[in-house]
DNA sequence: CTGAAAGCGCTTACAG
DNA sequence: CTGAAAGCGCTTACAG
């Protein structure tokens, strides 16, 4: 039979049916070939893969997942990607789904609809789990919990909620806080400030909580805690504001490194110097904060545990009891002052 | 019939065969009250909506798409997420996709494999579409042309393959090139340089071939043009290399925007002026080149009509006949000397 | 080990 | 407009 290139026609999926016609054996002698544990034996098995290959086929997993109940599908649940810490983890949890067989699902999160209404347009895909990165949901949207009463765990990374019994996973920023504290105390500074992030979320309520109870220890507190969001911007705007107010800090703990950058760059600009006349310590470690022209010393979040053992909380779910923590680490840089 | 908290256990999922059992209508009158244009009075509908909601029924989009031959899904596939060009394009794609009513599948590509079986993987969830950012791509798979053939329309994002008939967008990256070299020949430089990106990619290729023939029409050609790889680190190590070397510019065209982002930080390490002693400009115009501390000059890749244009072009594919090109727009900051 | 058959949860002609 | 029925492409008991 002579072959005929098809580049106009759009080519008809091949099945498992088809497989089965050309190599001799029936549709579920061809299922079995591929599938990982079944019973079947070698020479079959080599006869089907060979005939697959001649055909490309490829197994349809769409109909593997109705008949099994498991798609294999993770939902990554994301608001928005401004600050650098989310691309990476993101990346991160992909990377790690595939190699565990699974997919991910990437869903942006719109913070003007309901995370709820979001959930489910991705339950209807039949994931596995949901992961949300909360980077803009603030509050507790309270139907949130029903979701994972509907056998779908869900999991927020990086924060907790509060009140509500969800799967979470996050760096110990209650501790995080009071090692920042402990770090710019030891580098002598008495005047410290903190530059939070979006005050209704757990991350800017802990990291502020430790960073306080610290100071106070040293019978100090902040000089100032504005609060605002975890952006660039912001750690510019505050800097900024804090010096038109005359209020002069000798070291700021910003919220996160994406703050704790915009508050050096708004120090550069006013000709301040770092450490010598201000220190400055953030908070993940996100790639950039190792720059030359930055160089901050900051709390890193251990993010592959973290991810590590998000993966394996919702691929085995337990009833939640409270934020899995994970202690942050020091990185040491250019932007606290050494202890003469 | 009273009511029991069914909290252990995992709850049955419920079908659409409940719900027309609930409404007491047939099952094709559920799945009609929810499929948009479908035959169906108006009282059914709402009964059907009723009672599916009183269950908390949500169609099963992997049937549908076992039986529409549509999955809804298109793949997402990228190499690796160093660029914060490529977190602000997926952002957006993902957004872009669900407004259509369709999923993002993301697919984190190792480069250590093959990409056809990275597509391979994807195409058994029965994509729709590909959209391949080709972060760590360089040369051109032979086979990638095979899916695209095999009715999985595959488009490339922000690079083509020359010699490879692929669906492809991306922003004109020669008259971008050249515009660079306009630019910086405006504001009176005459030692130019280039620093480059990975030289296997249509992007540094085109981007230098702009910018070496608006050079030569100016009777000059580059100082120099190394060539690496896309990187912050990348752009400071050429620039630090370039000034052990004693060759000095008076402008450097970086191959994008986080590369220059590099030489604006090594210059100012090395304490050079910009833009009084070098004029320094970029191409892609992410977010971080606004920045207080950088304030660069550079090429704006239009984003935004690109996503739609590729959107566009993967839901109605035609044979692909070259890149569909977009013109970059200039940036004016801080980084180029004003001509005088 | 292998095949025939039922069934996963839908959509969509086909009759009425 | 509505329902009964076939079928999408698989997996998996059930017999042999």
């Amino acid at each position: 039979m002579p072959t005929f290139p098809q580049l106009a026609l759009p080519s008809r999926r091949v099945t498992s049916t088809d497989v089965a016609r050309e190599a001799g054996v029936s549709q579920s002698a061809v299922s079995r070939a591929f599938t990982p544990g079944a019973h079947i034996s070698a020479p079959t098995r080599r006869r089907v893969l060979e005939a697959a290959q001649r055909l490309g086929y490829q197994p349809n997993a769409i109909a593997r997942s109705l008949v099994t109940q498991r798609s294999g599908i993770v939902a990554l649940i994301v608001g928005d990607l401004h600050n650098p810490f989310y691309p990476q983890a993101l990346s991160q949890f992909a990377q790690e789904l595939e190699e565990q067989g699974k997919r991910a699902l990437l869903i942006i999160h719109d913070a003007r609809q309901d995370v709820q209404e979001t959930l489910n347009a991705a339950r209807s895909y039949q994931i596995e789990a949901a992961i949300v990165f909360p980077t803009r949901l603030n509050a507790a949207p309270p139907s949130l919990g029903d979701v994972s009463r509907g056998g779908v765990p869900v999991l927020l990374f990086n924060r907790h909620l509060p009140g509500h019994n969800l799967l979470s996973v996050a760096c110990d920023n209650f501790a995080g806080g009071r090692l920042a504290a402990q770090v710019l105390l030891d580098s002598g500074a008495k005047r410290l400030a903190f530059i939070g992030g979006d005050p209704q979320t757990s991350t800017h309520q802990d990291r502020l909580a430790g960073f306080t109870e610290r100071l106070s220890e040293a019978g100090l507190s902040p000089i100032a805690a504005p609060a605002g969001n975890f952006q660039y911007d912001w750690g510019v705007q505050a800097t900024l504001d804090m010096h038109a107010a005359g209020e002069w800090p000798d070291a700021i703990f910003g919220a996160n490194d994406i703050v704790a950058i915009g508050v050096l760059d708004a120090l550069r600009h006013l000709g301040r110097r770092v450490p010598e006349e201000v220190s400055v310590i953030g908070f993940d470690d996100i790639q950039e904060s190792a720059r030359l022209s930055y160089r901050l010393t900051t709390i890193r979040q251990p993010l592959e545990q973290m991810i590590a053992d998000a993966l394996q909380v919702i691929s085995d779910p337990q009833p939640a009891s409270g934020p899995r923590l994970h202690p942050g680490e020091l990185i040491w840089r250019e932007t606290v002052r050494r202890t003469l």
